[in-house]
Order: structure tokens, then sequence, then C-alpha cells
DNA sequence: TAATCGTGGTC
DNA sequence: TGACCAAGATT
């Protein structure tokens, strides 16, 4: 509520100028004080994205919260307007072959969830009566969600009262709370339980609660360059008034990609994307020049039931 | 638990 | 320029 833009928040300081140390302990912000300014922000700087709308319901909801993990908010945008136009229910997408759900993920990447999308479509017209469940544990029963995606959907599409904690949360709690840049590698039971105490009581604030963290990580305490300047909680913020330490511990190990399986199982998949028909193995062939790791790739595909084989050595995308 | 699984933008 | 990062799930 009240405008925190203090002009003494400053930008954190380049990485090795570590400040003296201080007390593990900083008192732990009250909830209710970092409520009201929180959701405050968030009513005046969240942006207009279709999956908030009201038209967008339970299934569009779901559909983009498959489609952000792990992939940016711009390049998730044109691909999740196509598929809700093409499969405004479960059931039409269940009706599809898997394969076309494969062909319209197009490059977001990590092409498995789309396969569970699909599947956790069919699951949906099968067990739910073709609409998204309402419950915590039916929706974690679907197939690609987990956790997150079970929370976030009985929150943002039913309103209920989850303690929503993706990347993004977990980091404002880490520098909020924790006085630590960076949260640890993996969810910890310390970070579930600050998440479930911040949580405000009522279902609806809950929810809009979970959102605004969410959007306060994207949009203003990001990973590379937070902008305390424009935070509504950096008087509260441990890191901050701890004079943003530097991240302490091991180095968060980074994922490599040219040169591994995942780079060939890309390509491999991109010829058969862009392809109408079954494709002949000479065409894979050509994507890659090592036999080896190209044959395993393209195993690992058909393993997954990502790449049918068919005789004759022709290969297409799924249609069971 | 840790490794695996895509792709493209940013600094 | 290459390392880092992006609304995780699965095994």
């Amino acid at each position: 509520m009240t405008a925190t833009t203090a002009s003494t928040a400053s930008a954190p300081p380049p990485a090795g100028a570590a400040p003296a140390s201080q007390p593990a302990s900083a008192p732990r912000p009250e909830p209710g004080a970092l409520h009201g300014p929180v959701l405050q922000w968030f009513h005046e700087h969240a942006r207009d994205l279709p999956w908030r709308r009201p038209e967008a319901g339970p299934w569009g909801v779901m559909v983009s919260e498959f489609m952000l993990q792990q992939t940016p908010v711009s390049r998730v945008l044109p691909v999740y307007t196509q598929w809700l136009k093409r499969w405004p229910r479960p059931a039409d997408l269940a009706a599809e072959a898997p394969g076309e759900a494969v062909r319209a993920w197009g490059r977001l990447g990590y092409p498995r969830r789309a396969l569970r999308l699909h599947a956790a479509a069919t699951a949906i017209k099968e067990r739910h009566n073709g609409d998204v469940p309402k419950r915590h544990a039916q929706l974690l029963a679907l197939p690609g969600i987990g956790e997150y995606t079970a929370a976030a959907v009985a929150s943002f599409a039913y309103g209920q009262r989850h303690a929503v904690l993706d990347t993004n949360v977990r980091r404002v709690y880490a520098r909020l709370v924790g006085g630590t840049e960076f949260p640890p590698g993996a969810t910890t039971a310390v970070e579930r339980r600050v998440a479930r105490e911040l949580l405000p009581d009522e279902d609806a604030e809950a929810a809009r609660w979970g959102a605004a963290t969410m959007e306060l990580g994207a949009l203003v305490c990001t990973a590379r360059k937070p902008d305390c300047g424009s935070c509504p909680v950096a008087a509260l913020c441990a890191w901050r008034l701890a004079g943003h330490p530097a991240h302490a511990g091991p180095p968060r190990r980074t994922q490599s990609y040219a040169g591994t399986d995942r780079q060939v199982r890309g390509r491999l998949l991109a010829v058969l994307r862009d392809a109408d028909g079954p494709v002949p193995q000479q065409r894979l062939d050509a994507v890659w020049h090592e036999p080896v790791q190209r044959a395993r790739a393209l195993d690992s595909l058909v393993s997954d039931g990502l790449v049918e084989p068919l005789a004759d050595g022709l290969y297409r995308l799924p249609q069971t």
C-alpha cells in the first residue's frame, strides 16, 4: 500500500564484492507486512497475459503451465494462442494423434511436455468427464503435472489456497526471507514451510499472492539484475539489508547443450515436425555426423514415444 | 538424489 | 562470445 520506492535502494554490487558477514538470523518480516505491498504492486504492474484472463478457463491455465515449464513467456505466447484456438477443450486435443501435439509444440523445447499434455488431456477426458479436475491430488495424478503445476492450476484456475513454489518464488523468498541471493539447488522442506507460512489465509488472496510473488520474481527480483529500486518490499528484504551478499556455496551447475544427445534429438525431431508424412532414415542421418550418437538419440526418441518407427526405415511423429 | 530433457535470448 | 537463464517433471 505504502509507496516504498525509497531512493536508498541501491543496485546490488558486482559478484565478489562481498560485504561484511552478518548474523544468520535477520528478523523475519511478518507475513502481514508483506501481503499489502506485494499485492498492491501486482495490481499495478501485472502483465496482461492471456492465461490470466477469465476466458482462459482452467484448460487455458493448464496449457500455459505446461508450456511455461522452463520456457520464457515471450516464446510461449504465440504457440499458446494457436494451441487454444485449435484445441479449445481437453477432449479436442485428446481426439488427435499425439504427434500433432508434438508438431504444434514447435520449438518450445522439451517436447516430452507436448506428449504429456496430450496424455493429460486424454486422462481428463476419460477420468474427469473432459473437465480439468479441481483437487490438487487429482491434478498431481495427471501426466506431466508435478507439485508446482498442480498448485498453480488449483490456485490460478480455481482460486484455491495452495503454496505455489516455482523458481521465481523460491528466489524471492531466498532473498526476502533467507537473506541469500539464490535458493538451494533442490526445493527443501524449509522452503515449503516458509511458503506455507507466508500464504494469506483467504483463498482468493492466497491465489493472488502466488501470482504476485511469481510476477515479482519475473519482473523485479530477477536472477541477473534485480531492480531493488522498484521492489515494493525492498525495505524488508533480508538480502538487501545484508548488503546483497554474493552467492555462497557451490556454483550452480549449468547445463551444457552443444554436442549433447539433446542437441541431436532436437535436430532429429525438427526434421519430423517439418515433414508432412513419414521420413526416410537417410534424411535423419543428415542431421548429425556421428553415427553412434545419432542412433542413440533416435532410439531414445522412439523410447520416449516421440518418434514412431515404421517398416522400410521410415519414421514419423507418433500416430498412436 | 542427481541426471536428463530443448531452445533461444541476453549481457 | 559463451555462460547463464527461463512458470519443472520424471526416473
